[in-house]
DNA sequence: AAACCGGGGAT
DNA sequence: ATCCCAGGTTT
């Protein structure tokens, strides 16, 4: 099929899409607090490191309470494997935890201790990938950059090119559409990020869009072809949970959080809350300890007792 | 390109 | 019971 490239996105419906998201989202955006005027750009890369498929609703309480605790880079830099594991809490993927820590402890090393705010230097550092580094430049420094997240993915998808939903992996013409429809200036490109987002998470959800709401819907590509199907659903795999080793590893580190001492295995199993196989355990325990989440001391089991210099 | 990595709330 | 969520890293 014929997928736009970044000429055969008008002018004209570019400039109306963002012009009209953008003053939508002056009346309806969130106030989150990584948004507050008060926000640091550490406090910014923080919350798009939790926000790493982990939702708002969860982040918001757990950024508020991270912040307070380590307010600075120098200060994450310095707090313990266990502290740090603990406040993650339940975020999931606690591997983006020491990520965060690690990215901290660069930051103080290779940057004095302030937030770069180039695009190489961001993506250089632990746990920031493209989508991250965009969205640091754009939130916490107000510069133009071509932030692509799920929600953006989906709102393009839709209002330019007339799919239903994302191809499953980003594709070079999806981020030339995406490239294209940025406007230039620092001021109106980080509005359009901070706008495209919200809008795709506020209006243009995945399972039931309200486009009643939508400021754009006149101008969709998707509604004017007539809402079309998933072209890709047949390609799109939901994850398993269920019995996975993502479960039990979950399962283990909630334990370990929970637990003051080490954890012998018999009392390991006997906290599980279901009861995976013995073999799934035991290579889940030594996969946390490949990823430096737990360590085993005389046949036991605890959250790392390291401080953050060893590792 | 695909696999791996959590967890909870909505439908 | 299934879907969805502000991705990054590794193979």
């Amino acid at each position: 099929m014929r997928v736009p490239t970044p000429t055969t996105v008008a002018a004209e419906v570019r400039a109306a899409l963002v012009e009209r998201v953008v003053a939508w989202f002056q009346a309806a955006r969130r106030d989150l607090p990584w948004r507050a005027p008060e926000r640091t750009p550490w406090g910014v890369l923080v919350s798009e490191v939790m926000l790493q498929q982990t939702p708002v609703v969860r982040v918001e309480p757990a950024w508020r309470a991270w912040l307070e605790r380590w307010p600075t880079p120098a200060a994450l830099a310095d707090a313990s494997t266990a502290d740090v594991l603990r406040a993650w809490d339940r975020l999931g993927y606690p591997r983006r935890a020491l990520r965060l820590r690690e990215c901290a402890q660069a930051v103080v090393e290779r940057h004095g201790g302030q937030v770069p705010d180039d695009e190489a230097a961001l993506r250089a550092l632990p746990g920031v990938g493209e989508y991250t580094a965009a969205a640091v430049r754009a939130f916490a420094f107000g510069r133009r950059a071509v932030v692509v997240d799920t929600n953006v993915r989906r709102v393009l998808a839709r209002a330019v090119t007339g799919l239903a939903l994302p191809a499953p992996t980003p594709t070079a013409a999806e981020r030339a559409v995406a490239a294209a429809v940025v406007p230039a200036g620092d001021a109106a490109a980080s509005a359009w990020a901070a706008a495209s987002m919200e809008l795709g998470a506020l209006v243009c959800a995945a399972r039931s869009p309200r486009c009643a709401a939508c400021p754009v819907a006149d101008l969709c590509a998707w509604r004017a072809a007539g809402y079309p199907g998933d072209t890709h659903a047949h390609r799109r795999r939901t994850q398993a949970w269920h019995g996975t080793d993502r479960q039990c590893r979950g399962r283990i580190m909630a334990v370990l959080r929970a637990a003051d001492d080490a954890v012998d295995r018999t009392a390991l199993d006997a906290h599980m809350a279901a009861t995976p196989a013995d073999a799934q355990v035991t290579r889940c325990l030594a996969g946390l300890i490949e990823d430096g989440l737990v360590e085993q001391t005389r046949g036991a089991y605890h959250l790392p007792r390291e401080g953050a210099d060893a590792r």
